[in-house]
DNA sequence: AATGAATGAGAGTTCATTCAT
DNA sequence: TATGAATGAACTCTCATTCAT
């Protein structure tokens, strides 16, 4: 293999720094607590990179939004032919929706910023994207769920969506309401033991609760 | 009637009126977001007034977030006398902590905001009245569920703590998230239908979920 | 007479002083030219104070603009009343004019201004604005020309509004251009001697300009 | 036809249409609203292009400046021998005045600005410059007046430079305060109309100026 | 000769806060 | 208690200019 090099030429580079930038800027601070000056220097580079780049600190914002959906972490064809029973699917789905939100803060910080401010961004093009974003996992659980309704696992009358968002209130809410809930009960949700036991949690949780009734 | 008015002189309905604009514009905008002349303006009162009442927007805000846990509206002497078997009870405990959530938006969105600032302002004393102010629906939800338990109705596994956790996290993910999922479903999800079938949801997933293995 | 200072509180006698120093300097450089901060430093206040009192630049100019035409410096009923032959009077019209060009630079020079951008500030109020400041200057001219063509002083096919337009031509751009002009005749135009002797040559130009053909 | 393009390298090609634009651009926002990137666009070139042929923007508007007075539309040897009665020919030099400044509105447009700046561009290079561009048409004036005196047809006291700074006045003005002008008088005095009819004024009004006491 | 990318200075404006009454 | 006026710090964004290719 020849060097390659040219094809992320500097200014790519530079974009890519600055948009990394403004995902963690704007996950921490909101798009209200987000300072230019601060995603300017996280990224190494000059305050005015950023508007040769992206033109303002809204579409910045966008950017970085949409950046959140478009990792396109679960491959649906992976799961259609895993092995095992329709529970034992099932529940490493839970498990990899569960490690897909524990180990991207950002992405849950960027997405329950945005929710704060009424989905004022979710303009049409975001919204499509978004929905692309996760329709592997929404096909994934639907699969899984049908055939185990079919082998009698799980219960008729449990419907693909309101599933999926079972497992991601599970899974988002115990990282996104941490700092409250630690303090309502007095133990730091966030330690590693503690993080492990709600996952064991939601799985046995939600398993049992879509047994067939 | 005899003259009362002494009682609420007017400084101090100023400054309740000043709390309520502070709690719905923190609410709405975050800490960052929120600004001081806008509270004003609701408020019907000069700009000057919140820093005679409150001194600054930060004891502004800590003040509005204080509030959110201090409306004590569940009464756990009143649950521990309810009839009825565990499961209905627990069913009608669910729907009471759902139905908070429902109608208090503005707790849920402070709460939330709090979170996106890692729990900054969350110091002993206000922890302490936070735990002060879940007390109760954790006390409610323990001796549910350990009757349940004592009468096989429930498994033996469950933990309170975890049940209310995830009996918040059903019931507030949805609301304060309501925005990006319903770009994703693709339907409008604060609806009153949408929302009262979530509620339905919420309730029979988690009874389901506690029934013994 | 007793004291009665208080009508002009303070905030008023700031506000025209910012108005004042922004006449000046939009006046030298400009509406583009014209800097906030300078604008600031010439009233002796805080640059926001001009945001206090004015809300913006825009606003500022505007205020500034209107302020021109708002001098009322020439009073109909006098000129109506004035004693003299038609010629002479009109030669005192024609100096009067003069002067007040000649006096009020900063007038002429944010009127140049305006039209380099097309007028593009002079909506509907300030157009009104303007017509009525002018309005004593033309009906006097009118009323004078009027009287002279019926005696046969002048002729009677002269305009008055054309006759307007010839005064203020002659008296404000020697003004407006005495940079350039200068610089072709190779002399201080500004100098007072030089004013002087156009000033006389306007009036004699003019009055044997509206001869009788 | 042979090949001839040798003679206008493109470098030089590329310098004309970013004068061109300067020209333009300069005229129509003047020095502080001219914009080096609009500048560009107008000439379809690349921002540095500017600077590789100009080096600032300073030596750029100046080069505009300069350009006004090189365009050596009179020919004064052409009027030297123009035939006709010192009326008639001085009856068309007005009118070649009018129509050379009606017809070259951003001449004007840079004229007035500068005069804006109190000449501060006008370094000696520059006036000389100047002063050659009007040579002609001040020489043309001279020679016309002198004849028409010497045959009685003009008064003997009429002075040269000012008999050119009148016309010039007269025309100048009418375009350079046109939109104040036609809020003041309520129609549009840049239609086409009217124009002529202010062309008209004006040569019958200097004529009849000039005419012996 | 020309271009895309980068930069530093500074512009207008906003905001929390304080002063004076 | 309450208010209109004032202030300084900071923020987003613009612009002329330069660098590297």
């Amino acid at each position: 293999m020849t060097e390659r090099r040219k094809q992320q030429p500097r200014s790519q580079v530079t974009k890519k720094r600055v948009l990394a930038a403004a995902i963690a800027e704007f996950a921490e601070c909101g798009p209200d607590g987000a300072r230019i000056e601060s995603i300017a220097a996280r990224a190494g580079v000059n305050k005015q990179a950023l508007y040769y780049h992206y033109g303002s600190k809204e579409v910045l914002y966008r950017a970085a939004l949409a950046s959140v959906y478009e990792k396109g972490r679960i491959d649906p064809a992976q799961w259609r032919h895993t092995e095992g029973s329709p529970t034992d699917v099932m529940r490493r789905l839970i498990h990899a929706v569960f490690e897909e939100v524990r180990s991207n803060e950002e992405d849950t910080a960027l997405i329950t910023h945005e929710n704060r401010q009424h989905g004022a961004h979710l303009q049409a093009d975001l919204r499509k994207r978004i929905q692309r974003g996760v329709l592997p996992i929404r096909t994934a659980i639907r699969h899984v769920l049908k055939r185990g309704q079919r082998e009698g696992a799980f219960g008729k009358h449990i419907d693909p969506d309101r599933l999926y968002l079972t497992i991601v209130a599970l899974s988002m809410f115990y990282f996104s309401h941490a700092y409250t809930l630690s303090a309502i009960l007095e133990r730091d949700l966030l330690e590693t033991r503690n993080v492990a036991l709600w996952q064991e949690h939601v799985e046995a949780f939600v398993l049992n609760g879509i047994l067939p009734g």
